[in-house]
DNA sequence: TGTACATCAGTGAACGCGCGTTCACTGATGTAC
DNA sequence: TGTACATCAGTGAACGCGCGTTCACTGATGTAC
C-alpha cells in the first residue's frame, strides 16, 4: 500500500532516462549539428556505455525518428498556443501571432528546425510506413485555418484562379474541408503560398543567408507580416 | 614546333581529371546526398586510389569548397541567362523568367540546391576568410534589379516603410545602389522579401514538404508568380 | 636522333579515428512466498 | 521480517566498417642537350 507503486518506480526511472537521452541528443544537435547525434556521443555525455542506449531505443534511427516527432510536436504546440492567445476576432492579429511564434521557435531551436525541415541526420533513413508525424500536418492545417479566416476579405483577388480539389492532398483536405467548409481550392493554394513565404524568410535566416544581406532580419519579417495582412485586406486597424 | 605545346598536354590532362573529380562528386551527391561526397567514393568511382585525389585537391574540404563555388555559379549563370532572354521592356516577363529558371534549376539540381542553401556536407567546415562566393551575391543582386524595375509601379504600397540603408549589408548595397540609384531602402526590402517567397516555395518542394500537400507544385508556383506580378502592379497584359 | 635527367600522376600499405551494433556478463532493484 | 528468485539497467570487450590523410615508392611522360 505504501509509497511508489510496484512497476511505478522502475517505469519512472526508465522514462527519466529516456527523456535524458532525447534531451542530450537535442543538445548535441544544437551544438554540433544533426551529424552530432550519435549513440556514442550521447552515451559519452551521459557517462554511460554506448550499448546502454539500446535498452531504450532499438536502433539509432529509432531514436532519430522519435526526436523528429518530438521536435515537430514542440513546434506545432508553440504556434498553436500563440495563435490561441491572440484575440479570436482579429484574423490579422492571429496571423501575426502565428507567424511570429513560428519564427521565434525556429530561432530558439535552429537545429530542431533543420532537423524537421532540412537535411536529416546523415545516414538516417526514415521508417518505411512512416508518414510524416501528425504534428507536421497540424502546422499546415493551422495555416489553412488562418487563410480561411482571411478568405472573405481576400477572395476577390483570386477570382480567376482555376485550382481544383484534386490539386491537393486528400489528407490535408480531410482535415481542412470539414473545419472550413466555405474555403474553396484557391484558398488552400493561398495558405500554401503563405506557408512558402514564411518558410522561405525563416529558412534563409536560419541557414545564414539573410544575415549576409541585412543586419535586421526581424524588421524584414515584420514588414512581411504587415504586407501580408494588408494584401489580405485584414489590416488590424481597418 | 609540331603538335601539342610543352606544358600544354599535361596541363590539359590535369584539367580533365580535375573536372572529372568534380563531376563524379556531383553525381555522388545527386544519388546519395551531400554525405556521399567522400574522397574514397570518388576514387572508387574513378578507378583510382583515394590518395590520388590529393594531387588535385589539398584536402576534402578544399574539394567541397570548389564544388559549392561551381554549383553557385551554375545557378547564377542559369537565372541570369533566363532573365536576359526575356524582353527587356517587360518587368513582369523578366521576373517570371528569372523565377521559373530559379525553380527549374533547383528541380534539375536538387542536390546542388541542398549543397548551397541547405546543410552542407557533414563534417565540412568552410574556409576561414571565405566569404560566400561571388555568385551568391549575383543571385541576390539580380533579384534586386528585378525589384528596382518594378519599383515605380509598386512604390505606393510602401509609403510608410521605415527601412534605412543601414539595415542592409554594405556589400549588397555596393553593387545595387550604383546600378539602381532610384531604388530606396524599402525597395531592397521588397527584393529580399521576394527572394524569401520564391526560396520558400522552392525549398519546400525540393525538401519534399510540398508534395505531401499538393500534387501540383508547378501550378502553385505559377500562381505565386501571377500574384507577385499583380501585386507589383506590372501584370504583363496591362 | 639519342641519351640523361626532371617531373609528376598514380600506387600500395598503413595510421588512427569514430561509428553502429552484438555478445556474454554483473550487480542492484524489485517480487513472491 | 526474511529469504529465493526474477527482472533488467548497465558494463566491458570486441566486431567490421568507411572515413581522411600520410608515407615511401614506381613508372610513364616530357625536357634539355
Amino acid at each position: 500500500m505504501a509509497g511508489t507503486g510496484t512497476t511505478g518506480r522502475r517505469a519512472r526511472l526508465r522514462a527519466e532516462t529516456t527523456a535524458e537521452i532525447k534531451s542530450v541528443a537535442l543538445d548535441l544537435m544544437a551544438s554540433g549539428g544533426p551529424g552530432a547525434i550519435t549513440l556514442r556521443a550521447i552515451a559519452r555525455e551521459m557517462g554511460m556505455t554506448p550499448n546502454a542506449i539500446y535498452g531504450y531505443f532499438a536502433t539509432r534511427d529509432d531514436l532519430v525518428t522519435t526526436l523528429i516527432d518530438d521536435v515537430y510536436t514542440s513546434l506545432a504546440d508553440t504556434v498553436d498556443a500563440a495563435e490561441d492567445a491572440a484575440p479570436a476576432a482579429s484574423p490579422a492579429d492571429r496571423i501575426r501571432a502565428w507567424a511570429q511564434a513560428f519564427r521565434g521557435w525556429a530561432l530558439a531551436n535552429p537545429e530542431g528546425f533543420r532537423l524537421i525541415y532540412g537535411d536529416p541526420v546523415p545516414g538516417y533513413v526514415a521508417p518505411e510506413g512512416g508518414a510524416a508525424p501528425d504534428a507536421a500536418q497540424r502546422v499546415c492545417t493551422a495555416l489553412t485555418g488562418l487563410a480561411a479566416t482571411a478568405w472573405p476579405h481576400a477572395e476577390h483577388l483570386y477570382a480567376d484562379s482555376d485550382f481544383q480539389w484534386a490539386d491537393f492532398d486528400p489528407g490535408l483536405l480531410g482535415k481542412v474541408r470539414p473545419a472550413f467548409p466555405d474555403l474553396p481550392p484557391a484558398g488552400v493554394a493561398l495558405a500554401l503560398r503563405m506557408w512558402g513565404h514564411l518558410h522561405g524568410l525563416v529558412t534563409l535566416e536560419i541557414y545564414g543567408h539573410l544575415r549576409t544581406q541585412t543586419a535586421n532580419p526581424e524588421k524584414l519579417f515584420q514588414e512581411e507580416l504587415t504586407q501580408l495582412v494588408r494584401s489580405l485586406g485584414i489590416a488590424p486597424k481597418g
